[in-house]
Order: C-alpha cells, then structure tokens, then sequence
DNA sequence: AATGAATGAGGCTTCATTCAT
DNA sequence: TATGAATGAAGCCTCATTCAT
C-alpha cells in the first residue's frame, strides 16, 4: 500500500465527546457564573467556547439542561475533592476540620462554582421536592453525616439529632464557607475562617 | 343627642394612598412568592389585585420597582414584630432567644415573605455593594449586634469580633430560621428549631 | 374711617373662557414645541398649567385638537402683526421687505410657534388635501399675493406665475425665516437675513 | 462529457447579506413613507418583505436603527445619481441646472423617499448638532458647494457668501424640489419646475 | 458535526381618554 | 368646573429553539 501516511498536521485528535462536554460545562458554568441563569443567553456560552448556538444544542436538550448539567460537574468536582482531602485522618474533629478547610480553599480556587451557589438557593434545596441535584447533595451531606455520628458515637460530639443536624450543619456550612471567602476579600481570610470555625465547633463539642 | 349620626350606608371610604400600597406590595409579595420574580407577570400581580396592568403603575415605577417596595414592606413588618418582641425583656440572653422565636413564629405565618427570602438570595446580599436593601439590613443587623455587644460586656458571651460575628450570624440566624421551618413541615417544629438555637446559642456562650 | 372698605383679596376675577383658552394653547405651543406633538404627553401640558389632564379635556376634544387649536391661535397671532406692520406703506418692494423683516423679528421672538414650524411640514401643507390649516395659511398667501400681483402690474417684479410663485415663494420665505434665524444664532443675523432677502428680490426684480 | 453538470435546479442564490439588507431598506422606506416613522410598525416592515420581525433583528438594532439606515440608503443612492449626472459638464451654470434636473427627475421616481423628505425635516436638520445624516448631507452640499465658488470664480456667479448661500441654496433646492414635484401633480411640471429654477439662478447670476 | 438564518411566543411599558365624585 | 384614579389598547424587543444545508 502505498498511501499510509499519516496525517501531516498536528494529531488534532478530535476531541472525545467526554471531553467535549467537560469543555462545555466548564464554559457554561463561567457564563452562568457571570450573568446568573436568566440573563445568560445560550449564545454568549456557545460564544465563550467559539461555537454556535446550534451546536451546543446536539449536546445538551435545552438551556435548563446545560444548566443542570454544569453545575452537577462543578458539585461533583468539588465533592470528589474534599472526599481525597479526608481520605487521610481517621480523628472525627480533624475530619470536620478537613472537610471545611478543603471546601474553603476548594471554593476559594473555583469562582465560577462558588458565584452560581451564592446566586441560586435551589442548588441545596430548601423543599427537598424540587432538588434537581439530589443525588449529588445526598453524597455530599453523607459524607457529613458519617463523620457527625462516628463524633457521636465516640462521644466527642454532643448527642444532636443527626439527621436534622446534618441537615442543618451542611447549610450553615455552604452558607459559610461563602459568606466568609466573600467577607475576607483581601483580608486575613484564615483568621475569620477559623473563628467561624470555631464557633461552630463549640457549639458541637461535647464540654466536658 | 343634637346631631345626627353619619348616614350608615356601607363605609367604601376611598383607600388611603397608603393603605393601597400596603394592599398593592401584599399581593404582590404573594404572586412573587409563587411564581419567583422572573415568572411573575405584572398582570398576574394585578389580577390579584382586581385592578388593570396601567394602574398598577400609576404607583410604581417598573417591575423592579415594584418588586423592591414589596420586598422592603414585608421585611420592615417583620423586623418591627421583632422588635416589639424583645422589648419586653433586658437580659440579653433571652433577647436572643426572642428575637429567634420571634422571627421564627413570624415567618411562620408570613408565608410569602418567607417564600421570598428563601428564593432570592440577593435580599441578604453576599456582597454589599448590591445591597438594594442595605439600611433595612442594617437596622435588622443593628439589632443583633447590641445584643452581641451587650452579652459580651456582660461576660456572658465569648469575646468574639463584633462586626464579623454579627453578620455572620445574622446570615446563620435567617437561614437557620427558614431552613427549620422548611425542615419541619408537619413535624414537631418546636424541637427542632430549640435544637438549632441550642446549637448557636451552645457556641456563643461564654462556659465556665 | 380707619378701614378702606377695598375688597380685601385679589379680584381673581374668574378668568373669562377665551382668556382661559389663550392660556391653554400658549402653554400648548411651548410644550408641544420642546418636545415634538408625538413625545409630547398631554398631561405635561397640564402639568405646564397647573391643571390636570381631565381638566384639559373640558377645553379640548383631544390630544390632536388641542395641538390644531394652539398652532392656529400661534399662526394668526404672526399673521395680525404681519398684517400690522405693512400697512405703512405702498410701495411694493417696500411691502415685501417689511413682510419678510417683520416675519423675521416676529419669530425672533415667538420661540415656540417658530420651532414648532420648523419641526412640523405639515403646517404648510405639501399636498393641499390634508391642509389642516388651509384658511390661515390662504389668508397668509393672499397677503403675498396681493403684493406679488400689485409689484407685477407696476412692473416692478418680473412677470412670474403668481399662482404658483405665491405658493413657491410663500414656502421659501417660511423656510427662509426659520433656517436664517437658526443660522444666525450669535451671529450678525442682519447680514445673513439680508443677504437671502437679496438673493431672492434679485430673482424677482425686473431687471431693466 | 466527463463531468456531471452541475444540477441544474433554479439559482435560488442564497443572498448575500447586502443584498438582503437592500431590500430590507427599500422596503423599509415604502412602509415608512406611506405610515410615518410613528405609526409603522416594525411588523409591517416585516411583511412588507415576508419576513417575521424577529428575522428583522437579525439586520437593525431596533426600530429606529432601521429607519436610519433606510433613509441613508436612500439618500446615498440619490446623491450617487446626482453626481453621476453632472459629471457630463465642465460649465457651471450648467452643472448647477443638471444638478437640479436631475434631483428633480430622480425624485419624481423615487416616491418612498421623496414622502419621508417630505416628512422628517430632521433628515435635513435646522440644528447642525443632531444631524444623523451629518456625513451624507455635508457631501451632498459639498458637491454644490463646489460649483457654487467655481461659478464665483469665474464671474458667473454672484459674489455670495458661499458658506451660508450652500446651506440656504441647499435647504431652497431640496423644499423647491418637493414642492414643485408635488404642486405639479398632473400639470405641465416641466414648465412649473423650470420657473422656480429660473427664478434661483437669476437671483445667483451675475447680471452684466 | 456544525452552521446561522429564521421563527414566534411572550411581557413590559406608555399614555390618550374616560368617569365617578 | 375640576380632580385623579382607572382603563386598555398598542407596540417594541428578546431569545430559546428549530431546521435546511
């Protein structure tokens, strides 16, 4: 055979649809990020990754689809890494203390994620009806919950409500995480950080 | 008797411009909280209100406007009912439990306000520059923060930063309040919501 | 007697219908004139009255008569002190002179009527059939006519069509007056006013 | 015959966009000057072609961006034929008849533009400062202009100020050619049109 | 896979006019 | 006469989605 040449150019190895979509998500969150849901047209995001809006629509089904499916990326990502970041204690405090501290600096990297959960409540939904992401906040606050009832069981945590609490602790704790990357812009973010912290974690020790 | 008593006829006394408004942000604030604000139509909120589209505007600006008017109405009542609330005691301890139970009864019964708050994260806002609610958020936090204040020159809260802790758990405080209503729709409300103020209260106290 | 028996307030003589008419339609004209009939709002003209719309409407049937009514009670006032002013003289090149300054300096002055003018072709109709000023505006061609046709006879002018010149040269005057004084702003108007008057007896002297 | 023709189905030629966009303007202006800027709706322009008003947004900004460019297009192409025509001629006086022959013999055709400057005296501004047609209205004055001081040069011409007779000329040429194009609706118009140029030029020429 | 032209539903806002008092 | 609240008809514009190449 004489023609067996490879192709000239650069591998250009077309994109695997994985890859592709990963790409999309990534835009799409830092669109969505930037104008909140409503005020992003499915065309500034098509823009953002150099192609057409028809395009965009052979990958996903509609706009609240790419949504969904973008900000289940960024949860997903960011629960895979604070998973690995606990992966290395066995000590429950040190663990909630892990698991805070790994969501903080998490977030503090991933802009776009932590803009779309201030902007949009409904990501950890209040009525747990409508939880478009349920499965993957379920992960998340069992993750929370396990550590919670082994500091029960050994009696370093006080005898709370663990379903409730878990509940409650993993809002306040979203909650926090955000308010306080937001509140210590450019400041001793550390400090504010820990005395959050800290106060959480008084009220949850048991005293002896 | 001399004079004769006003003619009884049905009292239709004509709606102060006031007490319009007052009727006007209620239902809207009720439309608001069904549909969110994208969703709702103007025409919805006047429907509502058995009047037109056109006459609606003869007392707000725009949709935004009205929204905003809406939203600072119920948030002024609510702050006044809490207020009220904890004159009646001067320890500060118990003042913060008050104004918790107080806001807690309150947005019990102000479903809409309630709605609201939980779907609009902006309200509360992250960063303040967009605070289109600003000097009734800062009455709101005033209110918490010389509770703070008096309790820790009182000694009988920990010595916390002020300025920070304030905001910090104001924003715990208002999520905390609708996440336990939410949380415990049909259920032992009380219980739970005790459990989360214990939780609070357990970390801000001063322990001996 | 210590006490003139002078009525005590001011006349304020109710001011007689026409009065109140003359009041509308100046206000009309100066309102109509900063911002077009189509931007204008007949509430800003009531406004401009101290008055209220509803008021308005006892005076005028609608928008469109109140603008009709104020435009021909601006026309014929310029029309009367035209009228006025070349009734000193008979010589014809003198009469149309004076016609023209006279129109001239009026509008000088008359701020509204003249921008009003200068924003509405329709005042001086192209096409006759929509000639909502047509008696006015014939009353106002006459007057040139009548001088056009006296200066021809006399052999002063050139023996034009008076029929159509009238008409044509009605127009170039109107437009002429408007565009000179726009010109003119700060400037020595004189000359420049002079100079189009030049231009135009130039064009219409017999010349020997 | 080695290769295939081409299938021979009809041109269907997709248009270019400029091509689209000339026919949007022309139709455009039809619509335009048969309702007025106010009363068309952006709708009519989008039958007018086939077309729905959401494809129209696709060419024009809004409304008012559609009006502009129409009217520049009309504009533009007028002039071009102007120029055009007196390209034939080195005489003056001659280019400046041409000038008007041919503005009049254009306009006669050209009825949707010939209505809006009828219209909207603003495509011809009185006030220098909102002028949206600066550019096309300072080149067409130029090209008249120019003859203007070429005929001054050579004596032919009257020794005007030429700055200010351009613009008065200019303001006198274009009413002159809408007038006498309307006035002369089923008459001789040759005969009327050649009067009013008649009467122009004797005021322009220098008399010996 | 990709394009980009085309669609059309949908909502906000204005304001002339009316009417009850 | 006078008020001013109320009406409701328009019309502009946006943008998610589709479809023919």
């Amino acid at each position: 055979m004489l023609r067996a040449v490879l192709p000239a150019g650069p591998p250009r190895r077309a994109m695997s649809r994985q890859e592709k979509l990963n790409r999309i998500f990534d835009a799409a969150l830092k669109v969505f990020a930037q104008y909140g849901y409503k005020r992003t047209r499915v065309e500034d995001i098509a823009q953002e990754l150099g192609m057409t809006k028809g395009n965009l629509y052979l990958y996903v089904k509609d706009k609240k689809d790419l949504y969904e499916k973008s900000v289940s990326h960024g949860l997903l990502r960011w629960q895979a890494r604070v998973r690995e970041a606990i992966a290395g204690t066995d000590d429950v405090v040190e663990q909630l203390l892990i698991m805070c501290r790994k969501s903080f600096t998490y977030l503090s990297r991933d802009v776009p994620l932590r803009t779309i959960l201030m902007n949009d409540p409904s990501i950890f939904p209040l009525s747990p009806k409508e939880d478009r992401f349920a499965r993957i906040n379920k992960a998340s606050m069992d993750m929370m919950k396990a550590v919670l009832m082994r500091g029960i069981d050994q009696k370093r945590f006080r005898n709370v409500d663990v379903k409730y609490t878990t509940d409650l602790l993993f809002s306040i704790y979203v909650m926090f995480i955000i308010k306080t990357y937001i509140k210590s812009e450019g400041k001793s973010s550390g400090k504010l950080f820990e005395q959050g912290i800290d106060l959480i974690l008084n009220g949850l020790l048991m005293h002896p």
